[in-house]
DNA sequence: TATGAATGAGCGTTCATTCAT
DNA sequence: GATGAATGAACGCTCATTCAT
């Protein structure tokens, strides 16, 4: 059954998340997700590999839940404001997810080839800033550099608003997705 | 002596950028930095403490850099683009202490408190902000929102050059600037 | 049934001669011997006892192979000349057998208690050593000196063979034998 | 110091002479060794490093005793004699050395290529057998096959005394001992 | 003051055995 | 009867920390 794959995966959610790698031994771990120690080792062929599947995990369910619904047949300013309005709410209302893939992609666990690996859920995303930018909309700049004008920025201000840094608001976060916009908008 | 001292932070912070927490055992450290294990203990009360004052010695060492020969005088956009090309060349040029930061930040090492502490070297910045909302040219939103904008896409940015993926020549920088200018200025 | 019991010898000899006791966990013996991993259990209590019958299982095989059609009927030297040959040949033909015994008696899992048990299905051998001191023909020595000068010589040199160390042909495999008798005969 | 070296050497000896590779853990090595767990790995990479330095150690000791005081100065049968008898009495007084050595050779960490090298240490005996074939003294036989019927013997033989099967006294080794070269000689 | 050998708690992982199906 | 998922004790090994020198 895959209740069981399920709760190790969401244990270590929480776990790692809380606590950080370091402090997330498979013996909690197991404890946590209410398995024996040896069963983790069942789902998973060693502590790199689950991490590396929750890795997967998490980057899958962040992509469908920002694609979710995208339509290409808004006017280009009204794709980029939902994409973005959608990434902010994900990573707020995801916070242990968004934690971990920070933990994860600073972390010796981390294989660049993975991440390129997911590059292509969010091909949609790639598809718009290029579009874009031929119709003269978006600054032509490298795509990497207009993500992390929009997305990087995203998920810096969700971290401040969970740690209480920052209040984001609802008119704050339009506030926000203007302030990217304007980064990137010709 | 403090040279010793000086040897153990810059071999920590070299083990560390390069192959992570995880694998940045005292025993190395200390073969590392030219010093007997036992020593590091006279420095340090532990390996928590001892990353503790990395991250403090970094944070200063950023600050500086990016505050030298910083001045009032100019108009608010040029000190706006010199603190900007300050802070992205450091990173460029050193880049094991980002990746240390970045690594730190992540962690479960990380004291919120410890880098609250740590803001009030950068005073000049918010100072910085703070006259240029009341003079109606940067945007009235939160000083962390602005430094969203801004600095830490400085920092996304350049790892993102350090890593190849994005070959940040002069004119792309200046062009990444003027974008964060944009996403802030009134 | 039965056929089961057998298949699970079967791996279980295989296995164990091949990679060793320390490498022959029951989950992989299962899988070899296509059975579940709880069958085992039905047929054997623990791997103690599955290894114990594995070596009354190769002993009485071993010693059914030298005593058939072993006849009292011939003079003396050439019934110990077709014993030590038949030993022999099934020393080569039965490699995986005589590994797992050598393996089995120099291991924690050998019982002495056990070996003294199976020596009666050797009586012949035991019988044909008495009368031939008692007729002369072979020096009055110990039984198990004897066996040491023959048997177990048998053993080293096909252990030899099989390792390469030595290539047993028909003709050096005769002077082998001739040898052994000229280190018991009178 | 290479006291606590020697410690765990003789501790790993008795452990497993007396209970095998099977039961001998690290942790119950180290507290017979009386040092800390860790203490092992300054001294040994590894559990198999161990046991293979533990080889090397017994093998060196083996060969030295052997060898001691032997000269090429008496007749053959008298070195045989001396060299029989004293491999004879090596077994016998140092059984730990002995039982480590059979269970290794029958053991997963068996590797052949050390013991090919260390075949080197017993140089004077294959001497010995390749000039008294030379000079039709023994038996043109493979070296191989000489050594089973000689050396493999003494070691068969001391095991059984040792384990109370055979008890041999002066008389019976000197026999044992003529029974040997009996199947040597020409 | 400086050392590094020694420590042992705690890690990731294996595997003989059990038991619900 | 047969299964194989689940178990958890026990393993080999690491490494932050101590302390005799």
């Amino acid at each position: 059954m895959e209740t069981k794959r399920k709760a190790i995966l969401d244990a270590a959610l929480g776990l790692i998340s809380r606590r950080g790698f370091h402090a997330a031994p498979m013996s909690l771990l197991a404890r946590e997700a209410g398995v024996g120690a040896g069963t983790i080792y069942r789902y998973f062929k060693s502590k790199d590999e689950l991490i590396e599947e929750l890795y997967k995990f998490a980057m899958l369910d962040l992509s469908r839940s920002i694609l979710a619904a995208y339509s290409e047949d808004l006017a280009p300013k009204e794709r980029f404001r939902r994409l973005w309005l959608k990434a902010c709410r994900y990573c707020i209302e995801n916070p242990k997810k968004i934690v971990f893939l920070e933990q994860y992609e600073n972390s010796p666990y981390f294989r660049k080839s993975l991440e390129e690996e997911h590059y292509r859920y969010f091909q949609p995303v790639f598809d718009f800033f290029e579009h874009a930018i031929e119709e003269d909309i978006v600054k032509d700049l490298p795509m990497e550099m207009l993500l992390s004008l929009s997305w990087e920025v995203t998920v810096c201000l969700a971290k401040k608003h969970l740690t209480g840094k920052l209040a984001l608001d609802e008119r704050l976060t339009e506030a926000a997705m203007e302030a990217c916009w304007d980064a990137i908008k010709r």
